[in-house]
DNA sequence: AAATTAATGTTGACGTTGTCAACATTGACG
DNA sequence: CGTCAATGTTGACAACGTCAACATTAATTT
């Protein structure tokens, strides 16, 4: 769920008090921004923070970029481009976390496999604006870009790669290792979405946000058999 | 994702051709319509198989069911209060559909939780325009109505109830039933969206989809430990 | 049966949206 | 310095969500 206390610095680009209309940005007074395309996304995500993605309008993004409600245009066909563009430095950003974490474990895949995942949801419980734009409806595979493609194809290319790599040293089962990936990114897709939408909060579970990542690399690792051995 | 092929008789209230213009449904020249609010429910869905949730408009669902554009805000207070109502209709659906499912196993506690996921999934992918909206950005579990609180809680909880029928049979392991529900809320709806957002297909993923919600099924009971038994 | 009231529908308007055309400004290039 | 391309602005259009005022009809009360 997005809080204030789930918020970092890099998330917010300002923030905007209720019912205070925007006051425009003021460019520096030069015509040419310079790095528009850039800075339109800055602001597009800061919208998307505090409003959600369905809030987003073009000239909300325009007027706190400093430009007028038609720039935009100039660097994105639509609308749609826009947010696509958002969605993919998502994408990038979370592969970097995916592989951040999983690069303390330099000689260990089981440690890895469970650390991709962890990074998978740390940052889309960190970043849930970005997540959300992700995996959002108004992103359709068959028409994004090649970029898009790239981008969203490394999150599972990571993850299925830490799978063969378990697979090579035995510590997991030798099954179909795609099926074992999608089980996984079901997983920690689900989670994700879950607790972005508010739908884990509210069914008051008890358990600490850690403790719940323990619980489905339990359920995954262990299975729900009543014979293996407890955690 | 949705197809004709997946379309069911009760999803479609009508078809629109790409390209022609909708011409408003003229109701029976009578004044009052009598059953507005559902009918415009109804509509509602319809836009949304044919366009997405985020193209549905009030005055193109009020043209659609034969009343003036402002004719829904006597039923409805805003277009949320809309959406929200499909939502509604749509957990109370899934949610029969997952009892029709587990009532073929009355006295077999395991079958029945699987086939709970199952109905689920299948819920999902034989409505995905209906599951979008029930899991969709627009919802606010926190301003949702009593109503669908009910119903959005009611899907969970036969899921919960299912494995807690398993835990007093002995036939899954006795941890936390809460964090098991988790696990298995997370992987269904997880696989559910990826499939509906179309991530699924776009990756090749070789085996149909009854294989594939058997791969999760066997992840989930099995675990991804060395040491099991190959299914 | 008539009058009254409530429910429900319509018309028109407003502010905002996405997007486009035409024009304006400035940086890059020859 | 002139030309061109990139990029920004202004203004306009159709459509949106939503509201107020009015219109119609069903239900209720007298």
């Amino acid at each position: 769920m997005l809080t204030l206390s789930t918020l970092t610095a890099n998330d917010v680009d300002n923030v905007n008090i209720k019912g205070v209309p925007i006051s425009p940005v003021k460019k520096t007074d030069a015509y040419h921004h310079g790095n528009l395309r850039a800075a339109l996304i800055d602001s597009a995500l800061a919208v998307i923070i505090e409003k959600g993605a369905e809030a987003v309008t073009i000239r909300e993004v325009a007027a706190r970029t400093g430009v007028s409600h038609a720039a935009p245009y100039r660097h994105f066909p639509d609308k749609n481009a826009l947010m696509a563009a958002v969605a993919k430095e998502g994408f990038d950003l979370m592969v970097a976390r995916m592989r951040r974490r999983m690069a303390a474990f330099p000689d260990d895949p089981l440690q890895r496999l469970k650390f991709c995942g962890i990074g998978y949801i740390e940052f889309a419980l960190d970043h849930p604006a970005h997540y959300r734009v992700m995996f959002g409806p108004g992103q359709d595979p068959l028409r994004a870009s090649e970029a898009l493609k790239l981008s969203s194809a490394a999150s599972f290319q990571t993850l299925f790669d830490a799978i063969t790599a378990c697979q090579a040293k035995g510590v997991v089962h030798g099954g179909d290792p795609m099926a074992m990936a999608l089980s996984c990114w079901a997983m920690v897709h689900g989670f994700s979405m879950l607790v972005i939408d508010g739908l884990v909060q509210t069914r008051a579970f008890h358990s600490a946000l850690p403790a719940m990542m323990d619980g489905l690399v339990d359920s995954l690792y262990f299975g729900f058999r009543p014979d293996r051995e407890p955690l």
